[in-house]
DNA sequence: GTCTATAACCGGATAGAC
DNA sequence: GTCTATCCGGTTATAGAC
């Protein structure tokens, strides 16, 4: 909100930067261990060796810790797809390893995950997924997406592919709504469901590139652009 | 957390359930009027007539607050709905008028529902719509859904029929979310969506009617059930 | 036993000195 | 870039009135 002197900038090394990791480390630690309420702020920066207004410094909020924490689940996501996609062609299979990949990497926080996405579902918080704030990560899950495609045999009409990437993260954004709520051992029902929707996701995809449904195909296409165009979902501040 | 004296109730008329209606009063139309956050204990207080401590004595939380909105709004929707579905026998449409109904009576909350359904995604919150504490509402909910389905001439196998009321539910909440951040004028993203889907939706349901399709359908219900029973969406504390 | 008020407490956030 | 001193508002403790 307030002016801040030259803001330490998200990856940039600077001088301090050393201390930002600190007071992230700090805080990391301390959500895991007794969750995001039960974390203090002083408790960080105690935690971390530093005062609480420096803590504030370089985390405007206690929020934006979370928003940090988001940028590192993310890479994690991206470093444990890389493997698991390198010698797979199948596009169903590559999906497949992408939505597991996401779940294995992101069981260490399940445990808070609640409350860091109690924001998910606030337009106004900086926090939710269609967010400006949220862009960089969003936009390196699409593209994410745009290489689970791309490297697999799979070959759609421009159009279908034009939306896809996207449309593959919705996806994704649902299965992580359902795993937020899943208290199963393992996660096992989010697997469950992977499992079992991501053939129907694939075999539709596979049957909207028959010719014979290209008028169909175009119908949903354009359905589906009329309702992210425009304002809803549109990725402004707002969402 | 605390031992209170014999809990208020949620609906028992009491001698200070006069007091408990101005507090309601106030805070929601100083949510209406500022916004969730900007509106503080003290100012709910204030407006009511009473002193801080006295409105934590009605409610034991601001969050308390949100969820008594959520009944209000509850019933605003089941009176809206009642006079739209009295003479419609066509099962699409009762399920169109029900949609719309939802979106025109929450419509006036629009503006602070983000912050209202912030919580909504925290699985440990008892705002979220599978919790213990919203059981009543979702409960309501799912009846209505019932209500559209038995008012009307479809009528689906019984299997199907066991978990329509649920399911039209869970739809319910999607259109829901969309809405939350759809900031287009009037909601006509959110109106367009209804449109759109509800005809593809009793379609899919009239389809599950179809005998040749019975082993699909009890495939579809099986999985359904699978993802929905034992942990996750089970409803209890943790959703 | 039901209700109401006053005075803290605690932690997120900010101001401003160094 | 870092600190100390405050502010502010949700929440709690508790005393006492009806």
């Amino acid at each position: 909100m307030s002016a801040k002197p030259a803001s330490p900038g998200r990856k940039k090394a600077g001088k301090g930067e050393e201390t930002r990791a600190k007071i992230l480390e700090a805080a990391l630690a301390l959500f895991m261990e007794r969750g995001f309420e039960q974390t203090t702020m002083r408790a960080v920066a105690e935690e971390a060796g530093v005062s609480l207004g420096n803590a504030y410094y370089y985390f405007e909020s206690k929020e934006e810790l979370v928003q940090a924490f988001y940028e590192r689940s993310h890479e994690e996501h991206l470093a444990a797809t890389a493997s698991r996609l390198e010698a797979e062609r199948d596009f169903r299979k590559r999906v497949l390893a992408t939505l597991h990949a996401k779940i294995d990497t992101s069981e260490p926080y399940h445990r808070f995950s609640g409350v860091l996405f109690r924001s998910a579902a606030d337009p106004h918080s900086p926090l939710n997924p269609f967010s400006d704030a949220s862009r960089a990560v969003r936009e390196e899950a699409v593209q994410l997406m745009e290489r689970v495609i791309d490297g697999s045999s799979l070959d759609p009409p421009a159009d279908l592919r034009r939306e896809l990437p996207y449309l593959l993260w919705l996806y994704e954004m649902g299965v992580i709504l359902f795993w937020i709520f899943d208290t199963s051992r393992g996660r096992g029902r989010t697997r469950h469901l992977i499992d079992r929707t991501v053939p129907i996701v694939t075999r539709l995809i596979s049957l909207g590139g028959n010719p014979i449904l290209a008028p169909l195909r175009k119908a949903v296409l354009k359905l589906i652009r009329e309702l992210r165009d425009g304002d809803a979902f549109a990725g402004g501040d707002a969402g």
